[in-house]
DNA sequence: CGCTCGTCAAGAGCAGTGCTCTCGTTTTTG
DNA sequence: CAAAAACGAGAGCACTGCTCTTGACGAGCG
């Protein structure tokens, strides 16, 4: 351990630390951020952030990137803590881990869901770990439909459709019927309408019992689906 | 006619044009709309503006509620241009009219429907046209009930499912059974999830075709909810 | 040990922002 | 016609992201 990583060591230190406060921000401001109002936090002048982050977009990519994170981390240990065999259970779980993880920390879900920053771009690093909680509700249905507890939904889809998902199909669950992870997308369209709706304030004055509501309707998705019950 | 009325016409000329060039700036810049920009585009001094905004999100108002409309419209006269007895086509033409709006006027759409303003809260004058695509979907539901051709789903709702629903229902549909509108508003909400995903590009490398994807997850809603084929 | 080089924080400064206030000018009103 | 209201311009304040320079500190090498 030669003595260069103590230099290191404070430097990750430092970036955590600034991330954190920025995460604290966010909370608190939304998605406009000030560099300078982080760096006042932590007792610095702006300039010294630019020793850590190249530009106030690197900041919000980092926060980006622990978000994509951590709502995956939370979409697939609920899963995980879910009967196997439970179709339904594990669809449920999944859902409202999603929804809890929203309501928990709502300005990173708008970072992530809300309408894209104008000059931002999100890096290809992103992609990947977005990807994780459709992946995991249509693990779901690759597994019931991998030991019989699910049927293959008898929809005609048009060719491009058939051609678009088989290519999803490929890379991330070969041989899933493309019927099916047509539903399947269908039911993660919902489920981040859902939280969209409640986070925007859509249900404001109109559903005061979001939790049953929430489950209700993730309910009808599950049963479009086919999950038995 | 008194002169008055020059002083009062040029006034609503420049609200106006104030507002066109507003949104055209939307249309590049995003929703960091700057007023010293439009002032600017128009050979205006920055100040002037607020003889006309009284700040820039009285500006942003004006064009949410003006988006609103739009939409609204859209919405409304699709549905309207539909054959009365042709529920699903009237659901699809109705969808549709929401995404082509929407992807005409990104921005715009955005704005409505993206993260809200951090510090902005939406006055009472957007809530109800805000409510005109909704409510036009679940009219669909509405006519089919009432001429027999769609069922009643055998959903049994949670009790604050029911109570909300009522409410609801007591407003804008009268009479209107709660299993089906929350069915209703399922689609309402995977119609504002869909536009959302392909707008925010969440579908920009996994599904090319577009149009048709749109078409048949919408028409899996139609599905859920029953409407005749 | 001493010297050099890379890292760091601080400060000044630039261009831009929303917004307020004042000051003449113009137009409407009584 | 005179008083009042509306208007545009300009200066100014506090704030933003970001750049550049300066000075200090510590790690590595001869």
């Amino acid at each position: 351990m030669p003595a260069s990583s103590i230099r290191a060591r404070v430097r990750a230190e430092m970036l955590d630390e600034i991330k954190a406060v920025a995460r604290r921000h966010l909370a608190t401001d939304g998605a406009n951020l000030s560099l300078r109002a982080v760096a006042r936090d932590m007792g610095m002048v702006s300039s010294a952030i630019y020793r850590y982050f190249p530009s106030r977009d690197d900041l919000l990519t980092a926060l980006i990137l622990e978000a994509y994170d951590a709502l995956g981390d939370a979409v697939e240990s609920a899963d995980a803590g879910a009967d196997r065999q439970d179709l339904r259970g594990r669809w449920h779980a999944v859902c409202r881990a999603a929804r809890d993880w929203a309501l928990a920390h709502p300005a990173e879900y708008a970072l992530l869901y809300g309408s894209p920053v104008p000059g931002y771009a999100a890096p290809d690093d992103t992609v990947l770990p977005a990807q994780r909680p459709p992946v995991t509700l249509v693990g779901i249905l690759r597994d019931g439909l991998a030991d019989g507890r699910l049927d293959v939904p008898a929809d005609d889809l048009p060719e491009p459709v058939h051609a678009d998902l088989a290519e999803i199909a490929a890379g991330f669950f070969p041989g899933l019927p493309e019927a099916l992870l047509a539903r399947g997308m269908a039911g993660w369209t919902q489920l981040f309408g859902l939280i969209s709706f409640e986070l925007f304030g859509r249900l404001d004055r109109a559903v005061p019992h979001r939790d049953a509501y929430f489950d209700h309707q993730t309910g009808l998705m599950a049963d479009l689906i086919g999950l038995p019950r």
